[in-house]
DNA sequence: GTTAGGG
DNA sequence: CCCTAAC
């Protein structure tokens, strides 16, 4: 948090000139037309540093950070200058959050660059293995709203952290637009306060927990660890006064901070890094929000500074966990807000947005699209629109979040499964079919032993495509054979049926497999999808129907079920009323023609004379005679 | 959980 | 048969 705009601004000065490549220079500087100027690389698999191509420097220049992230590059910049690095670390912060490697390197310290991309993965994975609650957030507001009033009392001609913070933003948005007049005006303030930031933290340091003065490694230490653990914004701000602990108490920060050794050297480095991972490790699910939800959000993290972004993160995330509080957000800024009406404004446009809750269409893409990611904090399903606004900023928290919630393993015959929520996965019967499938698994490895069938072991993972393959076996073998198959396992009756139909009597055959569930299973191949379960209506089924009907009437489909069907379990109500459906159109089809209308077209069963005409008679009596 | 309908 | 909207 030492860090301040000013910083930025005056290490710029510093490093004039130094620019290797003048290309993509971040918002912040570039309207400022400032020589700053980033070296655009790409860090190659075996580490060693690509020079951007054209091409991604344009993606990088013309989306940003994220954007680029999400097109899966691993992306290195090359800072030219302090300015840049702090501005590179915010962006990495980012960047980060997006699940990508990216590296940002401090052009004077190229032997250090290594380090740094490595700590940068570490950073990653303290994030991604720290879960924080909404109420979290919420007492990290509540400390930062007190912060803000200290720093506004005490603190009247030395603005707090977090109106600078404001006015960062306000800035971002003048950037944004370009507007070069809001721009001028605008470059005072910050500049101005650049200095006062310092003192401020100077103040914190001696005034908060943490004397810098006494900063030894030790209590530091402690103290730092206490924040990682459950961060205090006290503490965190606290850490300003890293600037005056030696190297080494710093490396030893850094381990306790991210439970890591680091050999990096660089003071401001690890300063950075630290204040960066406790400010991180509070904002992990915000910046997801941030950047995924509004780009502008996104921007803003890149030029802000540490205070910046640990006060106005926490904004936004307290924002983001809160769905429906449009209100309370903005009551959490207002402190700030009487300073920068424009800030205002723009949160409380943001946070209108996010309230809109994702549309369940929205929700299962995401599911679908992001594969990844599945373990990231419960977020809040705030973001939406703004995805559709800019897909190829792939919702990343929000989804994931989401996804949290929606996704779940099934673990079929051993394997383990991961699937969307909404995935379709057949509801009611098709799960019945796996448990039919899963038994004759089981029983094929166990209770049948005959050859031909013992073949059939499957892989759970093959069990799909095997099945068929072992229907059509189990078709071209023995009769007796199918008709074990038949009954205890049922999945095959689509073959078995339609030959057993032929020569049996249906109703035994329904009989046997009744009670149980005679389903057939969802067969997939060649990415078809055959028809789950197929079972023929036998002509002494289709009697019981049209009994059932004149005796219940038509449309009291459970109700025939219940009594003309108790036989025959596996004919649901739909069923029925399908069949009736289709009786319907065959009597009335076949009615005008002749009285003769016993065969049907293709193989499909021989519906006597007499029931169609029943069947014809029980409808115009029911439709005259209406329920 | 049922029904009614469209696919 | 499957899938859904309405009940």
């Amino acid at each position: 948090m030492g860090t301040a705009v000013g910083t930025v601004e005056d290490c710029r000065e510093m490093f004039e000139g130094s620019a290797q490549t003048s290309v993509t220079p971040f918002s912040p500087t570039n309207p400022i037309g400032n020589p700053v100027a980033y070296k655009l690389v790409r860090v190659s698999g075996d580490g060693r540093l690509v020079p951007a191509t054209d091409e991604e420097i344009l993606e990088v220049n013309e989306t940003d950070m994220l954007i680029a992230s999400d097109a899966c590059q691993t992306v290195g910049y090359l800072a030219t200058d302090e300015g840049n690095l702090e501005v590179n670390e915010t962006d990495m912060h980012i960047a980060s959050d997006a699940c990508q490697t990216v590296g940002y390197l401090p052009a004077e310290g190229i032997p250090s660059r290594l380090s740094h991309v490595e700590s940068s993965e570490g950073l990653l994975q303290s994030d991604n293995v720290r879960p924080y609650t909404d109420q979290y957030y919420e007492e990290m507001l509540q400390k930062v709203e007190q912060e803000e009033r200290l720093g506004n009392v005490h603190g009247s001609q030395v603005p707090s952290t977090p109106p600078d913070a404001n006015i960062q933003f306000s800035n971002e948005e003048k950037f944004i637009k370009e507007d070069q007049t809001h721009y001028e005006a605008l470059l005072q303030e910050p500049i101005s306060f650049a200095s006062n930031v310092q003192n401020e933290c100077n103040l914190n340091q001696s005034d908060m927990i943490e004397p810098c003065s006494n900063a030894a490694a030790s209590p530091k230490e402690t103290a730092l660890s206490e924040a990682a653990q459950k961060p205090d914004f006290s503490r965190v701000r606290g850490e300003i006064c890293l600037d005056d602990l030696p190297i080494k108490a710093l490396q030893e920060t850094f381990r306790a901070t991210f439970g890591r050794e680091t050999t990096v050297k660089d003071k401001t480095w690890l300063k950075r890094r630290i204040a960066m991972g406790l400010v991180k490790s509070c904002d992990v699910p915000a910046t997801n929000l941030t950047i995924k939800d509004n780009k502008l959000i996104g921007k803003q993290e890149k030029s802000s500074v540490m205070t910046n972004v640990v006060s106005k993160d926490m904004g936004d995330d307290v924002r983001a966990t809160k769905p429906k509080e449009a209100p309370s957000s903005t009551d959490h800024l207002n402190a700030t807000d009487h300073y920068y009406a424009s800030e205002d404004y723009s949160s409380e446009q943001r946070a209108a947005k996010r309230v809109r809750k994702p549309t369940r269409r929205y929700i299962e893409e995401l599911s679908e699209t992001d594969e990844k990611r599945q373990n990231d904090k419960p977020m809040i399903p705030s973001k939406d629109q703004r995805s559709s606004e800019k897909p190829e900023v792939r919702s990343i928290s929000v989804s994931s979040g989401k996804r949290v919630a929606v996704t779940r393993t099934v673990s079929l015959a051993g394997s383990e499964i991961e699937v969307p929520y909404v995935s379709h996965v057949r509801r009611s019967r098709p799960r019945e079919n796996i448990m039919a499938l899963m038994d004759y698994h089981s029983s094929c490895l166990e209770d049948r032993a005959s050859p031909a069938e013992s073949n059939f072991s499957l892989t759970p993972s093959q069990l799909n495509n095997e099945v068929v393959k072992r229907d059509l076996v189990v078709e071209s073998t023995s009769r007796p054979v199918q008709r074990e198959f038949a009954t205890s396992d049922k999945n095959n009756e689509e073959h078995i049926l339609s030959v057993v139909d032929q020569d049996m009597e249906p109703e035994h055959i329904d009989s046997s497999g009744n009670s149980s569930d005679d389903m057939g299973l969802p067969i997939t191949q060649g990415g078809a999808l055959r028809r789950k379960h197929h079972r023929a209506w036998t002509l002494s089924e289709v009697t019981n129907l049209v009994e059932g009907v004149s005796k219940y009437g038509a449309g009291k489909w459970s109700e025939i079920k219940k009594h003309s069907f108790s036989s025959h379990s596996y004919r649901t109500s739909v069923d029925l009323k399908d069949k009736w459906r289709n009786l319907l159109k065959a009597s009335f089809a076949q009615s005008p023609s002749n009285s003769m209308g016993s065969l049907k077209k293709h193989g499909s069963m021989h519906i006597p004379v007499q029931i169609l005409s029943r069947v014809r008679e029980l409808a115009e009596k029911q439709s005259l005679v209406p329920r």
